[in-house]
DNA sequence: ATAACTAGTGCAATCGATTTCGTACTGATT
DNA sequence: AATCAGTACGAAATCGATTGCACTAGTTAT
């Protein structure tokens, strides 16, 4: 149906329904919203109409008036990775009983589409964003911007400090920790740590626990060992096959990120060096086959769709409740999980 | 800052431009929408100020206006899977140039779900649907309705023949005849056919290549060689092992899905049966580390991203172009491709 | 000289739902 | 009888951007 040469999705609108029966469209709004001036009978009418006439309110009429779009955006670094997956469900677990949208943006490990992405959301588009910064974000300006414009913001797994708001991280310290010391109770001499970029949260943290249990111990230690990859899965696998190859090669790995154990299988394959004997590896890392590997993954595995409940239930409380403060500048952590498997050595 | 109790994101929009100038709110809007009717000298005030100013315009006043979102819903199946992700992110490369968002919603394969989604999709919050169904969707009136009102509608992968819309799938039917007989062509004399649901399209094609690819060899078949799974891992990991721990045990396997595929190497794990000694196995499968699981896994994988991609330019042609025709009733396939890997023996 | 036209801009309606303010009516209170 | 409170509803403004129509001043055509 078209009027004004404009097509015209459904003709079934409150003006319309108000038409129909003989009232006023105020009427229809109050009854459909169920508000105390309207009597019972009227409103029975209404809704009675309303449902036989499949009405279904405007989204963007109501939006434009009430100043909100019942939308969150989620911006992620990248889509082909469980972790992030499995976050998202979580978010879209809770975030869909209220009757919230999701739109999922991935910045694919660049700044700059970070960037544009979020300048796409300060024209109130969304009630608020929940996201991961992506590996390259150094200077956090359009972070701030998001900040000062008010639209409610929290951080999960690789955060921005520098923001006062809520971020949810698991205990990347504690982990990085951990696993180290996990290789050198295991034997290990000499462990390399692989890192995405020094400058998201999640590489520090990891790396300054890998630090301290390096210093604890009474292994020597030398700067090298901290190995800086790229976002190029053939550059990584060439980069570690390159110090497996060499004569001084570590025995054991530490891989900060997923794709970096990933990359550090193919160069293994690529080296015909074999874990655990040749040299042992431990990954953070959300992967639901790591134990089908040839050899299995001891991972450090964390609570993705916990994160994203949580995140979700926080927003919800904050978007949904009337007279809600800025969301609390705090970290909440949530505890991983170390499952050990073959690589490094049952 | 808050007027009549509402919060206002942002106070500069075209009212505040137009009274800054000392123009009308029409000759702002003309002027930022480059109308041939505004003279250069106001267009670029306006332009410069409106740039000063950071006017971003208000998404659902454009909408509500225009009857349009440039909003595009993507319906999928589930989210930790990297077919469904690589889909998406070629739909994003398309659609971000447009300006156009994404809303992703997962029916976690589940109809009802599925069903409560599209209901929230038919008030024009989206100008277009994208769509994998749901492995239980055998009632498609939901999917009718979205026809009905005119919402573009594309189905890939897992596609509804019945509405006359454009499809994109692969060439599941030739591909599980060529699985099939690349099983046969390995000596495999008992080979069995994983079947997620008999609703979806790409099950029955699939199956109807091995079905094809049986019946042409000299070998036997069983009607109970097709296994019905379920939505369940540890159930299909159950099924599977029973099968593989009794004496007439198959000697290949063709996996629909990957999910599958990967309930059947817990399955040998528990049998303690070894890939391709005891039995081959291929699987229609998008995991990117099919090569590093014990043993490789042979698979046929789907160009995910350029399914996605031209699913987004079709519809943007569609959307951004003037009378455009309806998507046409037609079926585009793109081919597959088979990897060789050690599950079906080098 | 007057009609006709054009360029440049403003007015006001529109999209659909919500909400403030106002009104008509009923019944109760002083 | 007059005032008051309460119920049930309608009129109109509002959210912000767009657009059909009207208007003015200046120019060209007849």
């Amino acid at each position: 149906m078209f009027i004004n040469g404009i097509f015209k999705m459904s003709e079934v609108n409150i003006k319309y329904l108000a038409e129909k029966l003989g009232l006023s469209p105020s009427t229809v709004s109050r009854a459909l919203n169920d508000s105390y001036e309207i009597s019972q009978p009227t409103k029975d009418r209404v809704i009675q109409l309303a449902k036989a006439l499949n009405y279904q309110p405007n989204p963007f009429a109501r939006s434009l008036r009430e100043q909100k779009s019942k939308t969150i955006a989620v911006i992620i670094p990248e889509r082909i990775n469980n972790f992030f997956s499995q976050v998202i469900d979580g978010i879209e677990e809770i975030t869909q009983e209220y009757g919230y949208h999701l739109l999922v943006y991935s910045t694919h490990e660049n700044v700059e589409t970070e960037k544009k992405i979020i300048s796409y959301l300060l024209n109130g588009r969304v009630d608020a964003i929940v996201m991961s910064v992506s590996s390259q974000t150094k200077n956090i300006d359009h972070l701030r911007t998001v900040y000062n414009k008010g639209v409610p913001l929290i951080f999960f797994d690789r955060i921005c400090q520098e923001i006062p708001t809520t971020k949810f991280i698991t205990n990347d310290y504690e982990n990085g920790y951990k696993a180290t010391f996990h290789l050198i109770e295991k034997g290990c001499k000499k462990i390399y740590f692989l890192l995405l970029s020094k400058e998201i949260s999640i590489g520090k943290e990891r790396l300054r626990g890998y630090m301290d249990a390096m210093k604890e111990s009474t292994l020597s230690f030398e700067k090298s060992w901290v190995i800086q990859c790229s976002q190029k899965e053939e550059e990584n696998v060439k980069l570690i096959s390159a110090f497996l190859y060499g004569m001084d090669r570590p025995d054991g790995i530490v891989a900060s990120v997923e794709k970096l154990a990933i990359a550090t299988y193919y160069a293994a394959r690529e080296t015909k060096l074999q874990m655990p004997n040749d040299f042992r590896m431990i990954s953070f890392s959300n992967m639901r086959i790591a134990g089908l590997l040839q050899p299995s993954l001891t991972t450090i595995s964390q609570p993705a769709l916990k994160i994203g409940m949580e995140c979700a239930e926080l927003l919800m409380k904050k978007l949904t409740k009337p007279n809600q403060p800025a969301l609390e500048d705090r970290i909440i952590v949530l505890p991983s999980q170390i499952i050990l498997r073959e690589s490094t050595g049952k």
